[in-house]
RNA sequence: GCCCGGAUGGUGAAAUUGGUAGACACAAGAGACUUAAAAUCUCUCGGCCGCAAGGCCGUGCCGGUUCGAUUCCGGCUCCGGGCACCA
């Protein structure tokens, strides 16, 4: 029987560890008033298929904080649902002939299968998937109340749109500007869109991350600058020969004597006033039109454009100033025209040059340094030259001067300008949550009345790859409102909107009366601990931020903040293996049948396709993708070593915030550990129960063990817990192991202390791999499962050190070593230091200048 | 282009507040056990010089601050994330 157990069988452990927490419902829970609470928060998956290793990291993550909380005594909440709307399943549906619907539930069946597989701690009740109508009618519901606020407003807004197709296309579906599907040149189209003020909460959205003390200080900055709050004026010049002026937004009023021209959008009217004079003009506005709408491919794009002819007048020297349409100008930011001033600024500056306009220096700079801004421009602020009154006025200064004096002539005003946009919510898809807006026949829109909510998507649907089946079906959209006809808006939700409150629904996923109950809300929320992938730092960290605030408005929450604790998880990362084609191209090859061959440094020598045997290239590390066909599926790591190997090399590979690499004999050396862990624990209970501790009668050995024991429960809470570092411990645990091997003896204080240390080793690796550590420490002895176990403190008196080690230097090399008392005195540490034989030997006949003690760590003696 | 990160042995990494660079692993090499293999265990393992003691060099590159810099500052290079319709 002994000789059985002693095999370490991952598959039967981690099912009965499975079924136990089954059977007794371990991770289901609810409000306890009195005791606190703690959420804990994966981002949901959208159900892709499976489960790729960027989840199984994520989610592992979660999982060893969840357990963690809860050994220390945490009402812990760890909800699990899914991201169900979007792209994938039309493109997925389109090629299987199958509905989004039917895709997306299978694909949540298989991958809530893998989780569970996976031995995470969630609360299985509280699922919810986003395309379920109890879930989107309450989104719906919502944005009628935004709307009753005023925060809700249609307006026309530019996609890409694809000619031949007729269709929309995400920024993803166009291709070297090209249609995926048709290779058509994609358009930029204007259609009606449905937008949300986030701009009316840009300065709490700014001011809020203040409070944010446990976010990465790295995403903070990127919401700020995505916020991009700026002070300015915005400012008026008159336009010769016309009755209106040109209305431009500017942060730098400090160089309004260095405008040389002036810069609209070709979206501006004054552009299409002189679009309809010059037929040229008309052409280059049309040319505008082509391309992406991306940003990205804005700011890349080659500066162009073209004199509209128009002059405006300079409002203090009355100058007259020519009229460009350029294609850097941006339409919806500050006014969509600029005053630009070559000088001190970029791009103007490199449009100047293209097209030989002007370039007047009027900021010189505060220190002596010599400029020229025919070269380059200079953008900093300084002192102001060739301004007239303001001339010798700071850059500051004058920012106020002008803008009192604009103010007072009544041809501008200071303004704040915010970079961010309102969110534009429309998307034209089928597989998303329907808008829930109606137009009467008279031509106005109305919401949809709560009593007729849900807006329910069709499921039983047919995908042609062209027009969203509601906007196709010409019966779907026909609705009334108190006798009169209307038609329901056919364009859905962006995504977003459903991924920015499902944190708060996990509170209370299956409330019928509202969206959220406030009770369990309040109680629940913030979330204590968020996870989950910087790339979502920006878009929808500020969205969920935005939407709480929203709901805090409408009544429904008490906080400000949804997110107490960010974490942002790395990348998982695999090499890449490929061969060229005939034709240029290149195939790629999944590590998983590659072979690698190294030399006897351990450098590779060589890859070889396994079916073949013949080489193959190495491509380089890179993110799992399905392009270079090097994702690793977890579910074959899980079914050869099990869901505690995945878990522990996952943690130990890599610290959580960087990326991490998958190395198949890393995995390897997890299991290896475990084995080792599991035959440690085995061997030791094999003598039968341990005897008590006497910490009195411990030898210097024992002392030793023990000492390390208490020191790896002091580093393992403060790295699972402040630091987020599993990494280091389960490097601190694999330490402790380390000592409990070389402790030697059956002596009945080392049973006890080694009974201590194998404790230790398994109530902290236990969040790490739950299931090993389940019947681990039933072997031990204990008869509370460890999953209900408490989490150990660390004994400070075990910790106590008589000696330690201090480093002897001369002018900062280490010249020797020295064991010491550890309440040495600092003037006793320098004498030792100056006696050391090797010290002396580099002092040689250099005088001592100065000797700095650092107790406890060092003695430098600086000489020369 | 703009915003935000990262770079340390053969490899993944550690060094938490400016104080011994390389903990803990992986790979590799040597050995033990074994009929054999697997498994396991022991030892070596940044580079150069040296029998050794020890020395010199070394944290992407260039420079600075400091008694002392992987850590702080300035300037670069390369790699990655985001840029509003991928999620």
């Amino acid at each position: 029987m002994a000789g059985m157990d002693e095999q370490y069988t991952p598959r039967d452990v981690e099912q009965t560890a499975r079924d136990f927490w089954e059977a007794n419902e371990t991770f289901k829970v609810r409000e306890e008033p009195g005791k606190p609470k703690y959420y804990c928060l994966s981002m949901f998956p959208y159900p892709s298929g499976k489960l790729h290793m960027g989840h199984v990291r994520n989610y592992t993550i979660g999982d060893v904080i969840s357990r963690y909380q809860r050994m220390q005594g945490k009402n812990v909440m760890q909800p699990m649902g899914w991201d169900a709307f979007g792209l994938p399943a039309e493109n997925a549906a389109i090629a299987n002939k199958t509905a989004p619907a039917t895709w997306t539930r299978a694909n949540i069946d298989y991958m809530k299968k893998q989780l569970k597989q996976l031995g995470f701690g969630y609360d299985w009740s509280r699922e919810l998937a986003t395309c379920d109508p109890d879930y989107y009618r309450w989104e719906q519901w919502f944005f009628a109340r935004l709307y009753e606020k005023g925060l809700v407003y249609k307006k026309m807004a530019t996609v890409n749109w694809d000619p031949v197709d007729q269709t929309v296309l995400a920024n993803e579906q166009v291709v070297d500007g090209r249609g995926w599907r048709s290779g058509a040149i994609v358009e930029q189209k204007k259609i009606p869109q449905w937008f949300i003020r986030i701009t009316d909460y840009a300065e709490e959205l700014l001011n809020d991350l203040d409070t944010l003390e446990d976010w990465p200080e790295q995403v903070k900055t990127m919401q700020r600058n995505w916020i991009g709050k700026s002070v300015g004026t915005e400012l008026t010049f008159p336009l010769k020969g016309r009755d209106e002026g040109l209305t431009v937004y500017t942060t730098r009023p400090d160089t309004l004597m260095g405008v040389s021209y002036m810069a609209v959008a070709a979206e501006h009217p004054l552009a299409k006033a002189a679009a309809e004079r010059h037929p040229d003009v008309a052409e280059f506005v049309e040319e505008c039109r082509n391309g992406k709408v991306a940003e990205a491919d804005m700011a890349t794009m080659e500066k162009k454009g073209i004199d509209t002819g128009f002059k405006a007048i300079h409002p203090l020297t009355q100058e007259e100033i020519p009229v460009w349409i350029a294609n850097f100008v941006l339409t919806d930011y500050g006014t969509g025209a600029l005053m630009a001033v070559p000088a001190h600024d970029e791009r103007d500056h490199e449009f100047a040059l293209k097209y030989r306009l002007a370039i007047k220096q009027v900021i010189a700079p505060n220190d002596s340094r010599e400029i020229d801004v025919q070269e380059q421009a200079f953008t900093e602020k300084g002192v102001l030259v060739s301004s007239g009154k303001y001339s010798g006025m700071t850059s500051e200064e004058a920012f106020e001067a002008i803008a009192d004096f604009l103010e007072h002539e009544g041809i501008g005003k200071r303004t704040v300008n915010y970079r961010l946009r309102d969110w534009g919510v429309s998307r034209q898809r089928y597989w998303g949550a329907p808008i829930p807006m109606m137009t009467l026949d008279d031509g106005t829109e109305r919401p949809v009345p709560d009593d007729q909510l849900p807006v329910r998507l069709p499921e039983d649907v047919e995908m042609d790859g062209v027009q969203s089946p509601i906007k196709a079906d010409p019966e779907w959209c026909k609705t009334s409102l108190n006798g009169q006809a209307a038609t329901l808006e056919t364009d859905t939700f962006d995504t977003f909107m459903e991924s920015s409150w499902y944190y708060a629904r996990f509170c209370s996923p299956n409330y019928d009366k509202g969206m959220l109950d406030p009770a369990a809300a309040n109680y629940w929320l913030p979330v204590d601990q968020y996870i989950g992938g910087i790339e979502h730092a920006i878009l929808h960290l500020l969205y969920a931020r935005f939407f709480h605030k929203l709901l805090r408005d409408v009544g429904l929450v008490t906080s400000s903040e949804p997110f107490n604790r960010l974490l942002c998880q790395g990348m998982v990362l695999a090499e890449t293996y490929y061969r060229n084609d005939a034709n240029g191209g290149k195939t790629w090859f999944n590590p998983a049948d590659v072979t690698v061959e190294k030399d006897s440094k351990g450098q590779p020598v060589q890859a070889i396709l396994k079916s073949d045997g013949q080489p193959v290239e190495i491509g380089g590390v890179t993110k799992m993708s399905k392009s270079k066909n090097n994702g690793i599926d977890p579910q074959a790591i899980i079914d050869q070593h099990g869901a505690d190997t995945v878990r522990l090399f996952m943690m130990f590979a890599a610290p959580p915030e960087q990326s991490l690499e998958w190395s198949d004999s890393g995995v390897e050396g997890a299991h290896r550990f475990l084995k080792r862990l599991w035959r440690l624990v085995h061997e030791h209970a094999a003598a039968g129960p341990a005897p008590t501790l006497d910490v009195a009668a411990l030898d210097d050995a024992q002392k030793d063990l023990r000492r390390k024991t208490h020191e790896t429960i002091a580093k393992v809470s403060d790295d699972i817990s402040r630091r987020l570092t599993f990494n280091t411990a389960i490097a601190a645990v694999m330490e402790l192991l380390n000592e409990v091997s070389r402790l030697e003896g059956d002596a009945p204080q080392s049973r006890a202390v080694r009974q201590e240390a194998l404790n230790t080793a398994v109530l902290v690796l236990s969040p790490i791999v739950p299931h090993v550590c389940h019947a681990l420490w039933q072997v031990l002895g204990h008869e509370i499962p460890v999953v209900d176990a408490e989490w150990p403190v660390a004994d400070e008196k075990a910790m106590v050190r008589s000696q330690i080690t201090v480093v002897l230097q001369v002018n900062g090399k280490v010249r020797g070593k020295a064991d010491v008392p550890v309440d040495m005195a600092k003037a006793d540490l320098e004498a030792l230091a100056l006696a050391n034989e090797n010290v002396q030997r580099f002092i040689d006949d250099k005088t001592v200048r100065k000797v700095i003690v650092v107790p406890g760590k060092l003695v430098n003696v600086v000489a020369n």
